[in-house]
DNA sequence: ATCATAGTTCGATGATAGCCGAATGATCGG
DNA sequence: CCGATCATTCGGCTATCATCGAACTATGAT
């Protein structure tokens, strides 16, 4: 008697439904890689049941470990797994705010903050519709498709489009955006945006978080190269 | 002491981490809209605790119901829970393939089905794209835009996507598709296609499938508007 | 060598939750 | 009113699994 054809998603569902485990996930989720303490740290479990856990996920292959030493250091897989957990925060219910310290957190992260690996929220968002807005960028099919414009736009910032190496993975993917509910850049390109960003100094990680702060080197960047109001970036507690 | 800042992205994935509950799931996926009792049915499960798991789904909003008569009627209370699903699938490991019977179903399925309300599948994907080439649509920023060229080659469908009623939900959204890995239309404009599509009986629905069948209507149709050659859709059992 | 740190494995415990049988409601047809 | 159908509730059984203490391995520092 044949089993059902469904495709096993509840297994990968109960990889994320742990609430330590969606917790680490979670903490991974801004693309950085993470030692098994620090998941250990954030999950708020003892590093016993987070190497467990850590296996577990490695083993679903939602997350790959790097060893150097005696460190282990987790990333998630692959960019799918970075938008099933962002398309899972779109529908689950609201954060409930407990402190203010929280709320700050909350806001910083509405705000702006790594998604995978490249830049989301607010940001992001402004960001990403700057360009589309000069027509650098063009929603095509499957991706952003960067016109010559583009091409010729970015090469101030150092970005040389033709030059970024293309693995499997798309030069620029729309990601929806579960704060703004819009579309911001990932793929190659919004990587090497964040990357930008980083070694400029305009934007900085907030520890332990995914939530990032805008400079005031930043603000001034951001508005000289990418028109956005200064207003929009000091929000944000210093 | 407060409680991590994480949104409870495990209770949601708790949901459909439950293989009868996931089953269930996948069953509406297509959009329909279906039975307690036939859900249990898919799901392999007495009606009691089909009863229990559904009664889960709708107080997590995952699910909705309308009770008529003494029968009952669940299906997704929306698109963004079809879209968390449909994202699981792209992670989840290939389907195993267990009987003749059920290779040809997940062809048919990897060929044409419904996902939520609008049509995926090879044909999703190549309809899509057909508009996109012809600049009927623009990957825009959160969406695809609908060009000027696009609502006048629309209306000879019978769509006209200045009357298209808007809720909170966006016109034309990309979807990335698992059996394609590429995108297909969703939103509002994804779903009247659909509806088109069934009305003018191009395409039905199989039973108790998400697949589809594309008719000889579909066949000269899907060739007429939207050029996609009749090799592409002839690959169905009849 | 010695100690400390990072991480894993094992075993026991405790709690959660899926499952079904049986009984109860609720609705429709006659 | 009565039997049939669709569905829910309850109780008890069982299995799974997250958790941590303790012991162990491996790497790095002194």
């Amino acid at each position: 008697m044949p089993m059902s054809t469904t495709p096993n998603i509840a297994e990968m569902a109960a990889l994320i439904a742990d609430p330590s485990r969606s917790a680490m996930l979670l903490a991974l989720l801004g693309g950085q890689t993470l030692l098994a303490s620090e998941l250990a740290l954030q999950a708020r479990i003892t590093p016993q049941t987070a190497s467990t856990h850590l296996a577990k996920l490695v083993e679903g292959r939602l997350l790959t470990v790097q060893s150097r030493g005696r460190h282990r250091y987790f990333r998630l897989s692959s960019a799918e797994v970075a938008h099933v957990l962002e398309s899972l925060i779109t529908i689950a219910p609201p954060v409930k705010v407990r402190s203010l310290r929280q709320s700050d957190q909350t806001k910083a992260l509405h705000c702006a903050r790594t998604c995978y690996d490249h830049i989301a929220g607010e940001v992001g968002v402004a960001v990403a519709e700057t360009m589309v807005q000069r027509q650098w960028l063009v929603l095509g099919e499957k991706e952003f498709t960067v016109t010559a414009a583009g091409r010729v736009g970015l090469l101030p910032l150092g970005i040389d489009v033709a030059g970024l190496t293309l693995g499997r993975r798309a030069l620029a993917k729309p990601c929806l955006d579960w704060s703004e509910r819009r579309y911001h850049v990932a793929g190659v390109l919004g990587a090497s945006l964040a990357e930008l960003f980083f070694s400029r100094g305009w934007i900085v990680r907030l520890p332990a978080t995914r939530a990032i702060r805008v400079t005031n080197l930043g603000t001034a960047g951001f508005a000289q190269y990418f028109d956005l109001p200064s207003e929009k970036l000091n929000r944000l507690p210093s």
